[in-house]
DNA sequence: CACTTTTATTGAACTAATTCAAGAAATTAC
DNA sequence: GTAATTTCTTGAATTAGTTCAATAAAAGTG
């Protein structure tokens, strides 16, 4: 998928538009291991995932890191909460595996949204988006871990196949050994 | 805590502006167990609770209830994502002790938006808001049970003691008997 | 390719949490 | 105010999940 079909999902905009939305795109490479974000910044940036996978989480008092999210190509990468507010992030957001990506500075996001009327639906409709999304996992996660893995593999994209198991099991909340358990149980 | 007080939390509104919204608010009264919302119906009605405490949640597979949020006074009660989407929900939304309601169909909210450049900014930050509330709640979501049980008790409202102590172990994902445990041990 | 590092599995001992059953306490209904 | 119902607690037996340690497997590096 390119960025233009990803847009088109959500708005129908001209050749001229899209053309305007690609001048704004800078792209960037990250390397695994990197942070794209670091908590106590504040998201002045919106990134679209071009390529690779990111997890999105934080480290507790006890040291030890918990994923609250897998961010995979074909998506936004942010922490939308500090970029709306412009309040500094609890999150951090670190490279899986080598990425890449185009950045959209926050303040050509808001021009583009003053400028024309499809640029502000396209904006609303991330929102959207974003919130369903946190909505069906608030969801998900009442379920039990067994039922969560299984729905997380089989809707997630083919990339979480790459992720380090340790990984998901922070995710799900349970303990690697755990993880490996149940997964020969089976 | 009167709804003028609460709108202008968000915006600040002119009298003439607050009469408004006032005009479109239609008072309704629910009792203990009895539905707000059920699972299957579309959300065209935004509620503003007044009085009384609700429960939002579904029933499971296996016919037990899980409770997914609290809702208390001087909140909105909906499924935002039904609302915003104009899809079925999949969640009930049920008194759990008699409440006080304002309602306010989603046509003329739509209307509002057109009219008034401050509804419509009204609209953005209640989204917002819900959006952050969800945020923090998957956040919240992977502490242990105990940590989430006193993070609830200390930054919920006080009517948060009149809710049914299993309903809460629902809320936390927990066996009310545990909850009972958790609770002596301290 | 051999070496190092990272990731995954397995088992044993332990802790967290559930289920079931019984009784106590609190609310509701008449 | 007593009976009926709902909610809460406690304990014993069981299951789910953790921790730690050891080993195996996989991936990255020169």
């Amino acid at each position: 998928m390119t960025i233009n079909e990803f847009f088109l999902q959500f708005v129908d905009f001209n050749e001229a538009e899209l053309a305007h939305l690609n001048a704004l795109a800078k792209h960037e490479q990250i390397k695994k291991g990197e942070y794209l974000i670091k908590h106590g910044q504040v998201c002045d940036k919106l990134y679209f995932v071009t390529k690779g996978i990111f997890k999105l989480g934080y480290t507790n008092e006890t040291g030890e890191e918990v994923v609250l999210d897998f961010i995979f190509q074909n998506s936004f990468a942010v922490d939308y909460v500090s970029f709306l507010l412009q309040r500094p992030t609890e999150m951090d957001i670190i490279a899986v595996k080598d990425c890449q990506l185009l950045s959209f500075e926050r303040k050509s996001i808001l021009m583009l949204y003053e400028e024309n009327i499809k640029f502000q639906k396209m904006g609303r409709l991330i929102s959207e988006f974003y919130f369903i999304r946190f909505a069906e996992r608030i969801k998900e996660n009442s379920l039990p871990p067994k039922e969560r893995y299984e729905k997380l593999v089989s809707t997630s994209c083919e990339l979480i196949l790459e992720i380090p198991q340790y990984l998901i099991a922070s995710y799900l909340g349970i303990s690697p050994e755990w993880l490996s358990k149940l997964r020969a149980k089976k």
